[in-house]
DNA sequence: AAGGAGGTCAACCGCTGGATG
DNA sequence: CCATCCAGCGGTTGACCTCCT
C-alpha cells in the first residue's frame, strides 16, 4: 500500500539521503541541541510547518537544518507555535471542565485537552500537578482516592459553578470560554448562564447547557452532612459548542484561594 | 539587598501501540 | 508473523521567576 503518508516518507527519506548529503546526517551521528528555542530555531520550525505540513518529524534535522530532535520538534510546534495555541491564565469555566473532565477519564490529558480547543495537554497537565495535587496534598488526600474525587465532583464543582453563575449575574458575559489568540476554526465550549441551580445541594442541574448533569444514583457516594447528595456525572456531549471570545473578567480567578481550602479542610474534617 | 523557598511551565525521557516492510 | 520505525502519550526534570524573610 502507497498511502499519501509513505510516498511523504519516502520523499523525505530520499531527499536526505541523497540532495542534501553533505548537510545531512542522522540523529544518532548529529549533535543535537537541547534546551530552549532560540527565536531563529522556531522560524525554521514555523517556515518547515509551513512547506511540509505537520508530521514527518524525524526528517526535520536534514531539511530544516534544525540540530533537534523530531520529537523536540513536534513538542515545540505542538504545544507552543501551532497557531491555535491559547495562553494564559486557566479559567474558571476551565478549571471546572478540567475537574470534570479528569473525574471521568483520570490523566487521559490530550484526550481532556481536545475538549478545551487551544489549550495544550501538557497546560493542562501542568495545571493539574501545580494546582490540583497540590492543594491535595495540603488536604492530606490523596488525588485519586474516592475521598477526594468525591470531594471534588460534588462539592468543589458545585461551589465553582455557584462561583460562574454569580460572576455572570453580575453583568459578566456568560460565554467567557476557550478562543485562541490567532483565528481559528475549532469549535469553542460555552457555558450559558445557567440553567438551573448550581448549589452544592442541588439534586441536579446541568453543567454544560444540558449536556453533563448531576443525578442522584450512586450509592456508594458520600453519604452525610451537607455533602450527602449522592450523585454521578452522566457523560456529555460536547458538539454544541460555540466559538465566543473572551470578555469577562473572572477568566483568571483561582478556584484555590485559601479561603476554599480551609473550607474543604473543615469539610473533610466533619465528614471522615 | 541578598538569598532561600516555593511555584510555574517548557522541554526532555521512556514507554507504548500502530503502521509498515 | 516478526522486526523496525515512528508518533504520541504521560511522567519527570530543571531553569526561571516571584515572593518572603
Amino acid at each position: 500500500m502507497d498511502t499519501e503518508y509513505t510516498r511523504n516518507v519516502h520523499m523525505m527519506r530520499s531527499l536526505s539521503d541523497c540532495g542534501s548529503s553533505a548537510t545531512y546526517e542522522s540523529e544518532e551521528h548529529m549533535v543535537m541541541k537541547k534546551g530552549p528555542w532560540t527565536e531563529e530555531e522556531d522560524s525554521l520550525l514555523i517556515n518547515y510547518v509551513n512547506v511540509h505540513g505537520e508530521g514527518h518529524w524525524n526528517s526535520i534535522a536534514s531539511i530544516a537544518g534544525l540540530k533537534r530532535t523530531g520529537k523536540s520538534c513536534r513538542l515545540r510546534w505542538l504545544n507552543y507555535l501551532r497557531p491555535n495555541v491559547r495562553r494564559g491564565n486557566i479559567t474558571l469555566h476551565e478549571q471546572l471542565l478540567i475537574l470534570e473532565l479528569h473525574s471521568r477519564w483520570g490523566n487521559r490529558w490530550s484526550k481532556i485537552a481536545e475538549e478545551l480547543p487551544g489549550r495544550t495537554d501538557n497546560e493542562i497537565k501542568n495545571y493539574w500537578r501545580t494546582r490540583v495535587l497540590k492543594q491535595a496534598k495540603q488536604l492530606k488526600c490523596d488525588v485519586n482516592s474516592k475521598k477526594f474525587r468525591d470531594t471534588m465532583r460534588f462539592v468543589w464543582m458545585p461551589r465553582l459553578m455557584e462561583q460562574i453563575q454569580a460572576s455572570s449575574s453580575h453583568g459578566h458575559s456568560q460565554t467567557t470560554m476557550f478562543s485562541n489568540t490567532q483565528a481559528h476554526t475549532e469549535p469553542c465550549v460555552t457555558i450559558p448562564t445557567m440553567l438551573s441551580v448550581p448549589s452544592s445541594d442541588s439534586m441536579s442541574y446541568n453543567l454544560m447547557g444540558g449536556g453533563c448533569s448531576f443525578s442522584s444514583s450512586e450509592p456508594d457516594s458520600l453519604e452525610k452532612g451537607s455533602i450527602s447528595t449522592s450523585c454521578i456525572l452522566e457523560p456529555k456531549d460536547y458538539s454544541g459548542v460555540q466559538v465566543v471570545e473572551p470578555s469577562n473578567d473572572f477568566g483568571g480567578a483561582d478556584l484555590w484561594t485559601d479561603e476554599n481550602i480551609c473550607f474543604l479542610q473543615q469539610l473533610l474534617a466533619d465528614d471522615y
